[in-house]
DNA sequence: CCTCCACAGGAAGCGCAGGAGT
DNA sequence: ACTCCTGCGCTTCCTGTGGAGG
């Protein structure tokens, strides 16, 4: 339980921590400009009662792609146009084509969303509200679906093609689709109809450099933060750390809401780039968290097998290069193996096991280096990227979740 | 010098699960 | 509902390599 005084002692860091979120639409949008005429330009048309056009966004993580459409819809709104609507769908969650439908018709008339009722019914009560045959008295409405993230909807070629074939069924209104989407490559996975038709046009949000992601943060911290707090070293720091990894405005703002974070912890009245290298490095800590546990088990083992040998401080066969110790690979491979059989697990081969270790590496997990001279020929050296008792613990929670 | 050690990594093949085709 | 096919995770077998040690 926090005292009061502690909680007073919060809001010397914070002013609004919400600001930092990767929900929060500001109301300025940096570095944007154009993206956001583009989607206004290919929504306009539903102002002036015509279909607005599709339109398919894709970009990297945190390049702001969510955050224009929704200021576009922001805009829509204040237009107050009745038959201009939209709607804007996570597709994580709504990941059908009946689920999407099924959520269009409940944002309009609340109290419906029941499931059960069969597709066709549901597809007739879209095409009826659109027409205007509901109850709000815009009759031939022209509606734009927003779906976020669109490329985890399953079936998507049927919701495309049920959209597009909509468009013939109504008689009056239309409807439209922004796509967003962070893979390029899951275009090819479509039916060429619903590409043409779906991609008929396409803009790609390029990743923001250190200086946008600078004056992005600048403009956040102002309100995010009382006044002061966080140095400008920070704040560079920030995006530097951000822009070399994908230009991810996400990112950027996570880090130094923990850096934030970190500071009221340690009761400290600044935010510094000491604070933001601390909160670099506990982001780090969580990704591989993450990482690990997502393992499959044998290379859990083989990764156990590398912490518990790096963590026995009487263990002899080791090898230090550049200040780091390394532990032979062969050594890690025969704990692994006894590891295994205790658990009653038969151990993987060793040809298997060099393949597990190349994955490790890959992922970040370990360092491998070759043995110089004093080891007879060629021995593979190992070392964890992490410390050795946080792998360890990360790793017996996953393990015994089993 | 040759041999052996401690590995790297290619090739072939095996059993299985899940998707496509009928 | 049935087979058929494909991809995946893995084993088995094998060739290659550089230095240590006899």
């Amino acid at each position: 339980m926090p005292s009061f005084s502690e909680l007073a002692g919060e809001q010397k860091v914070f002013r609004d921590k919400g600001v930092l979120s990767p929900h929060f639409v500001p109301s300025q949008l940096l570095y944007r400009e154009n993206e956001i005429r583009k989607v206004m330009q290919a929504v306009a048309p539903a102002l002036h009662n015509s279909k607005a056009r599709n339109l398919f966004v894709y970009g990297k993580t945190g390049t702001g792609k969510t955050c224009v459409a929704k200021h576009v819809l922001q805009k829509l709104d204040e237009e107050k146009n009745l038959r201009a609507r939209a709607v804007y769908l996570n597709c994580r969650i709504y990941d059908s084509r009946y689920k999407v439908l099924q959520k269009v018709i409940s944002s309009f008339s609340p109290g419906s969303a029941k499931t059960g009722y069969s597709f066709a019914l549901l597809y007739e009560r879209f095409l009826d509200w659109i027409e205007g045959l509901g109850d709000d008295g815009a009759d031939g409405k022209h509606v734009i679906l927003v779906l976020d993230e669109i490329d985890v909807v399953k079936d998507l070629d049927n919701l495309i093609y049920t959209l597009t074939r909509a468009n013939d069924d109504l008689k009056r209104g239309s409807v439209s689709v922004l796509g967003i989407s962070n893979k390029v490559n899951f275009k090819q996975r479509l039916d060429t109809r619903s590409k043409s038709s779906l991609c008929e046009e396409e803009m790609v949000f390029q990743p923001y450099d250190a200086d946008q992601l600078k004056g992005i943060l600048t403009q956040r911290v102002s309100t995010a933060f009382n006044d002061g707090v966080v140095l400008p070293s920070a704040v560079n720091l920030a995006a530097a750390i951000a822009a070399g990894d994908n230009g991810d405005a996400r990112y950027a703002l996570a880090l130094l809401l923990r850096a934030g974070e970190v500071a009221e912890k340690k009761k400290v009245e600044k935010v510094s780039e000491k604070e933001v290298e601390e909160a670099r490095k506990a982001a780090d800590e969580d990704k591989a968290a993450e990482i690990v546990s997502s393992l499959p088990e044998h290379q859990k083992l083989v990764l156990y097998a590398l912490a518990v040998v790096s963590e026995d401080v009487h263990y002899k066969k080791l090898v230090e290069e550049e200040g780091e110790k390394y532990y032979f690979s062969g050594e890690v491979y025969e704990r692994y193996r006894a590891m295994a059989k205790k658990m009653g697990q038969e151990p993987r081969t060793s040809r298997w096991y060099r393949e597990y270790l190349h994955e490790l590496e890959t992922l970040g997990l370990i360092n491998s280096v070759e043995s110089g001279k004093g080891v007879r020929g060629h021995a593979t050296l190992l070392r964890l990227s992490y410390e050795a008792p946080k792998v360890k613990h990360i790793l017996e929670k996953a393990l015994l979740a089993e």
